[in-house]
DNA sequence: CCGCTCTCGGTACCCGGTTATCGATTCTAC
DNA sequence: GTAGAATCGATAACCGGGTACCGAGAGCGG
């Protein structure tokens, strides 16, 4: 399945979910293409290679719509997943509530700072990240997340994977280098601000070609 | 452009400045191919597509494709922004350098935490948010950065917008509503885990299907 | 009960992104 | 200097995601 599809599947759901809190109980496969730009008819092949069914004139059940892409996503799981890196936007991360969300729980939390060692965030405590590999072997973590600086995030990838875990949610800007059949997904902060700038000049660029184009 | 290509344009460019951090001055297609997991063919028609020109047997000089790259990608400027929202996501936001790195100088921060109010991240003192619009317009900001819960998301994305402010990156987990020509880049960090959350189930579904496939 | 309308499900088509191929060019080796 | 290898630039072929279309079924109005 190609990235853009999967994104589509989960703005689906953003909007189901949005719709259920104004009370809806259908959905029309026009009035999820619309939000994402694309037509009635790839909506409906999407839906239709989860094997949803709806009902002409009615569109489709959103609490079946959920469950299911839900359950391809393996969004209702609680897998367990460590966090390495306490600092701003390792506090930030356990502060959301995205884990559960994405059908993750948050278990454990490893620094090195001494200063944080034996803190909580969360009601999580920090522990030393000497302990690290012990501790995911344990518990059979197999998830991690890296909110590290650049320079750290390879040597501690390469103690997680061989403590066992086998897919990393990484935020340093670096292209970790991992054994086959690691997943690793890179959550690239600079690339949406890169991207944001390109559509910048891009809108400017056509506005001096042609206004009313 | 789609999306897709503009990250493989992202990606070259994050390779290129490894490569040169090692010393090398050429790179060819099939190198920064590989890495993208796509063809050689490829990646000279996206090069080829910004008039860019690599010679036989050596392949395209890296100090060119970086310029060319970034100019189109408009990273080279210092387009002025403001962050909203102080909190560990902000303030972890300020504290990278993610910011020069894509054509932005961050030079004004808001929150309306009276706590936070007066206080410095970074250099930049924290701003009340009571006087956000009226900065915004002296300094003629276009840019606006939403560190923000989904709930006030909105609120602060319009007055941005009435404020001048033509160009949103967002980390709120809604679909902001703005006018036409408004751009709005979402930063969803949800999305990134359900991502991974996918590809795990992925990735065991193969296996218990068939590991040697 | 009978059309009428709306929306689904399936199929055919189209388009553009990706790959494959080939001639052209330049560097290396001898 | 010449042969050979490597790599570019351009074009053609391929492929799959996206769209358009059409028949079918479900609700609605009279």
């Amino acid at each position: 399945m190609h990235r853009e599809t999967l994104q589509r599947y989960m703005n689906y759901l953003l909007l189901l979910t949005k719709l259920k809190s104004e009370g809806r109980a259908t959905v029309t496969s026009d009035e999820l293409a619309v939000r994402e730009g694309v037509t009635g008819s790839r909506v409906r092949q999407d839906l239709s290679a989860l094997r949803i069914l709806g009902k002409p004139r009615q569109g489709y059940r959103i609490a079946d719509l959920e469950i299911l892409i839900s359950s391809m996503l393996d969004i209702l799981s609680a897998k367990p997943v460590a966090l390495v890196g306490i600092g701003n936007l390792g506090r930030a991360l356990v502060l959301s509530d995205i884990w559960s969300h994405a059908g993750f729980d948050l278990v454990a939390l490893f620094d090195n700072d001494p200063a944080l060692i034996g803190t909580s965030v969360a009601g999580l405590p920090v522990r030393d990240a000497a302990i690290m590999e012990r501790f995911i072997q344990e518990q059979g973590i197999e998830s991690a997340c890296l909110a590290l600086p650049a320079d750290k995030a390879q040597a501690v990838a390469d103690r997680l994977v061989d403590a066992g875990v086998r897919a990393l949610w990484n935020f340093a800007l670096i292209d970790l280098d991992v054994p086959a059949g690691i997943i690793v997904e890179n959550q690239r902060l600079e690339q949406g601000l890169m991207a944001l700038s390109f559509r910048i000049a891009k809108r400017n660029q056509d506005i001096a070609r042609g206004p009313q184009d």
